[in-house]
This record gives structure tokens, C-alpha cells and sequence, in this order.
DNA sequence: ATTAATTTTTAGATTTGTCTAAAATAATAT
DNA sequence: ATATTATTTTAGACAAATCTAAAAATTAAT
């Protein structure tokens, strides 16, 4: 059907469209991509070709509904693939993010089908990230960073922002994790940055770690 | 590390070595890729330059020790792979090998020893075919041909040697699987074909289809 | 032991996805 | 409004893996 690098085009336009809502441009793909903006070019040229994305020259690409569908197919068999590696091959979340990007590629669907109900028809990711559905639609849980709570609130940890290797570990080494309970205690007026209790433990997380970290505002005793 | 095609050479060419015992010729290779022999030849070149396999011009292949680890290891792969879509996806001996095919090459250390584990280290695939361990070593267990039998014995269905989906197919619609117990009623002379019993039925296997069951003779109380 | 047939290799072309360097277009600044 | 800067596209090249057609080597047949 779609090449591997047609997938993995793909998957960068709908991932940039949600920061680039019109149109995703040359240079947003190919920082995404690590190649070269002439080599975006090449391919957006392919794919619009094939109908999977709108292009006029000097203006950037959008997905097709034909792109997205296929765009999103590729992203509920990653997040699907790391769902296993995590519950299954006692995978750390951490770890699982090249081994899924290999593994998105594999064509069957019957494969993602029973991979699905295998693991329970998951909802979300070990990042918290939305597994889309077989027809292509997410079930967004209402969300927000912890740099919108408020002091006394508590917050549960529903996801991250960022998921790259550094801080997830970052995390870990702090035992805090999806599930963890945070305690507002403090914002620092001067940074920005909070003072947390997770935990027994106080914890002072940077304006940066806080806009990474999506919660759901919970009730003390729930 | 190695590219998908060199993979695909590799595993061919430690499948053909067990039959080409005096190196594997370039026809045979292109017969099995299903690519024409200037092809094979050019990949051959490519892999003797990177010392995966020894070659001298018109004087076919053999695979280097450092071939064979390579092969072995996509073959286990390969093995588990079609171990897990059985297992654990519901998938029937017949489907799997196409997917298997894709699984095979996904890189990841880590991925194929916790799929080991997580399947509970099994020693053959489904269709009786034994998985080397991590040093590439084959446990071979004893098992003959049905066309091996004499008539009266029970025969414990072990392996096939064809696994292709017709065949499996065929299996499947006479209630012949691995573990089924065939007792051999007659062998006819005139062209070798066999009858058996299986379950409460009879039924009459030609030569080709006895030739492609592996067993192991059985003691008819065990 | 030649000749004929088969197998294997070479030479040159093609496709996919990439690259560099240069040209074209768009955006920004004075 | 024009000049400067940045972005995007084009043109031409390259590596990987394949192909066709022709040449070379080997094997088989008389």
C-alpha cells in the first residue's frame, strides 16, 4: 500500500497540522524528518500525486481525509505496539518508542485488530496519549498541564507532553508516573516553577517540567 | 545492521544449504527470492564483501559463521513471531508466516529475548519447526516421515515440512493437526498411498501428503 | 574433445528516496 | 517600494536493489 518513508511522511504532516493548523510547511517536515527541505519537496510531490494531501507549491501541505485515515491508522498501531511492549515485555516507557516505530510498519489488519482486543481495547498509550479507534476517532479525556493548576489543588498525572527518553527518566528517577497524585503546594511567582508533594516527598519541578505534564484536577478524597 | 534484503538473502540461503549441501547456486537462490539471477549475483557480491558469505564466481554460496548467526537469529525471530500470532492473537497456522515475514525484521535485542520469555521459551514453532536458542543452537528433536511408518504403528502427528496455507488448509479439513494420533491401517503398494485412522475416521493420504507429515512413532498406550 | 545447452556474470538502465547547488518565490526590513 | 533574507522548488547526481540483454564460464551431450 504505502511505502515506509510515505508512512512515515504521513505521520509527520498529522502530527505538525495540530501546531500548523494552516498547512504544515517545508521546513516543519523536514526538521521533523532529519532530511533535507528538497527531499520534502520530492515527497510531498509523491503524495499529492496520490491524493493523500492537498499541496500548491510555496504553501504548505494539509492531509487529505484519504491521509489522515492513513495517518492515523499508522499512529493506533504505534501506540497499540507500545501498549504491549509495556503491559506484555516489561518494557519501561522509556524504551518502548523505537521499538514501536518499527513495529507500526508491520501490515495486517488482523494483526492490529487482535493485537487490540488482546490487550483490552486500550484507551491510551503508557504516555497517556490517545489510542484512535478503528474508524480513526479519538476519545480525548478532558486534560490539562500542571502549569494551569492551582495552589492546594490536587492533581493526577494523565500523561506527557514531551515523551522523549531524557525526561520520561527524568521522572522515574523522581517517582512520579501516570497515576501519580501531586499536591499543589506552591507557585514560585518569580519562575513559574511549583512545589509539589508526591508522595511523602517535596519535589520542585521547573515551569518547563510542569508544561509537560498533563492532569486531571481531582477531588482530595477521590 | 543488515537491510531487509540482505535478510531475506541470508535466511534463503541457510534454508537452501540444508538441501545444497556443497554450496548454493545462483539459480537456486533466485528461484527461492523469486528475482532474476543478475540480481542474486549482485547481492551475492554484497554480502561476500561484508564477509556474511563465502563466494567464489560460478562456484556458488555458503554462509560465513557470521552469516549463519544472522540467519539464525531473523529465523528465530521469525519462529517466535508465529509462536506469539498463534498463541496469543488467534491466528490459525496458516495465516502466519506472511506476517511473521514482516515481524522478523524488527531490530531490537530486548524485544525478541522478552517475546521468548513472554511465550514461555518455546521449543518449536507451530508448525512443529524446532527455534534455535540465542546461540543459534537447533534442538533437534527425533521425527521421521509418515512415509517412514509401518503399517499398524501410531504415528504422532510432529511437524510439517510443507507448511504452505493449501496444504495446512487440507490438514485442517481432515482434523489433522500437531498432536494428532494416525494409525497406520494400510500401506498400498501400487503408489505408495497410506490409510490411516485418525480420531474415528479413515482416511486414504497419497504418498506426497504422507511425505509432508513429519511424526514420531508412538506406543499405542502412551 | 568439440559442440551444444545451461548457468552465471557483466554492463547498462530503472526506480525510490535521498542529496547538493542553484534558481525561483515569498517574507521581512529599511 | 525596494533590497535583503529566508524559504521553497528545480535540476542533476547518487546509492540500493532491481531489471534486461549480452557476454563469459561451466556442464552435458554427442
Amino acid at each position: 500500500m504505502f511505502s515506509l518513508s510515505e508512512e512515515n511522511y504521513l505521520k509527520a504532516i498529522f502530527h505538525l497540522e495540530l501546531s500548523h493548523k494552516n498547512g504544515v510547511t517545508t521546513n516543519a517536515l523536514s526538521e521533523e524528518m532529519e532530511t533535507k527541505a528538497s527531499s520534502v519537496t520530492d515527497m510531498i510531490k509523491k503524495l499529492s500525486e496520490k491524493e493523500l494531501v492537498r499541496y500548491k507549491k510555496y504553501q504548505g501541505v494539509r492531509l487529505s481525509e484519504k491521509g489522515r485515515k492513513a495517518a492515523v491508522n499508522i499512529i493506533r498501531k504505534h501506540r497499540l505496539w507500545e501498549c504491549f511492549l509495556v503491559e506484555k515485555l516489561n518494557f519501561n516507557w522509556d524504551e518502548v518508542h523505537d521499538v514501536a516505530e518499527q513495529l507500526e510498519h508491520v501490515k495486517s489488519d488482523k494483526l492490529t485488530k487482535e493485537l487490540d482486543r488482546f490487550l483490552g481495547f486500550p484507551k491510551t498509550d503508557p504516555h497517556g496519549d490517545p489510542i484512535p479507534d478503528v474508524e480513526g476517532k479519538f476519545y480525548k479525556t478532558p486534560r490539562t498541564l500542571l502549569t494551569e493548576c492551582d495552589e492546594g489543588e490536587v492533581a493526577v498525572i494523565v500523561g506527557v507532553k514531551d515523551s522523549s527518553a531524557t525526561f520520561l527518566r527524568f521522572l522515574d528517577k523522581n517517582g512520579i508516573g501516570l497515576g501519580s497524585r501531586l499536591k499543589l503546594l506552591h507557585i514560585e511567582d518569580f519562575d513559574h516553577s511549583v512545589e509539589v508533594e508526591v508522595g511523602n516527598n517535596k519535589l520542585h519541578l521547573s515551569k518547563k517540567i510542569a508544561s509537560n505534564l498533563f492532569i486531571r484536577v481531582s477531588n482530595e478524597n477521590e
